[in-house]
DNA sequence: GTTACCACTAACCTTTTGTATACTACTAAT
DNA sequence: ATTAGTAGTATACAAAAGGTTAGTGGTAAC
């Protein structure tokens, strides 16, 4: 008999499915980098394109609306003349504070550890 | 003048490249599937091909030798006859406890508010 | 003697992800 | 009149990730 903390099978895959769900929002190679840009202040969509070097305006535009979908961004359109649009982020992109926290401390940390040798 | 915490644009930066190196080991299919796999113990290539449903020997195989890098993975070759290989998680494996913690709690989080509507 | 298991690998195909270029329709500056 | 900026979309393409199938060389069970 192990006294050793086991997690049931059911418990663990539960686990693994919120821990993909995460990994599915803030993955991929550019919603970060649109976040950080944004978190400076909200921006205009040739402001951001301008900000987060080498995104197309293709791509851009779909991972906007993924973030719009998720409550991080918020999409503001002032109707002048040129038509304005104006992307922010959210309060509820700060929930995602512990998620990078941790997750840029461990890369510093692992970078590290590869660099001395094991 | 704010008072609220600034982070200049190096920082950010790295900070950035960190959060990006720790999606680059963990990210992907398949990487969490199998270290969870394999923290319910050793198992042999053909065992964690069947506990990790869907994956191919092909994707497994490169998995495997990329979580090896990593130095999450210890293969340990038994010279009997048939070949037997064997496939054990190590300790710094341990060390990405944070990390899977966070995500988690913010994927459980966020799937409620969704599901909650806004 | 056929089948199955062992640990993979090679070749090829599909899907996903990202890039490049051009275009809309309008405004304002040069 | 040309150029640049406004916010994108359409189309086509390239690269990366992952999936499918088959096969290696040996042992051991049925």
């Amino acid at each position: 008999m192990e006294v050793v903390e086991k997690i049931n099978a059911k418990e663990c895959s539960s686990r693994l499915g919120h821990i993909s769900d995460s990994l599915y929002v803030i993955g991929g190679k550019w919603k970060l980098p649109v976040i950080v840009a944004l978190r400076e202040g909200s921006k205009r969509f040739n402001e951001i394109q301008r900000a987060v070097e080498g995104i197309s305006a293709r791509v851009l535009s779909s991972e906007l609306k993924e973030l719009e979908l998720n409550g991080f961004v918020k999409r503001t359109v002032h109707t002048q003349t040129p038509v304005v649009v104006e992307y922010e982020i959210t309060a509820y992109a700060d929930t995602l504070n512990d998620v990078l926290n941790a997750l840029s401390s461990w890369g510093a940390m692992h970078r590290n550890t590869l660099k001395n040798g094991r």
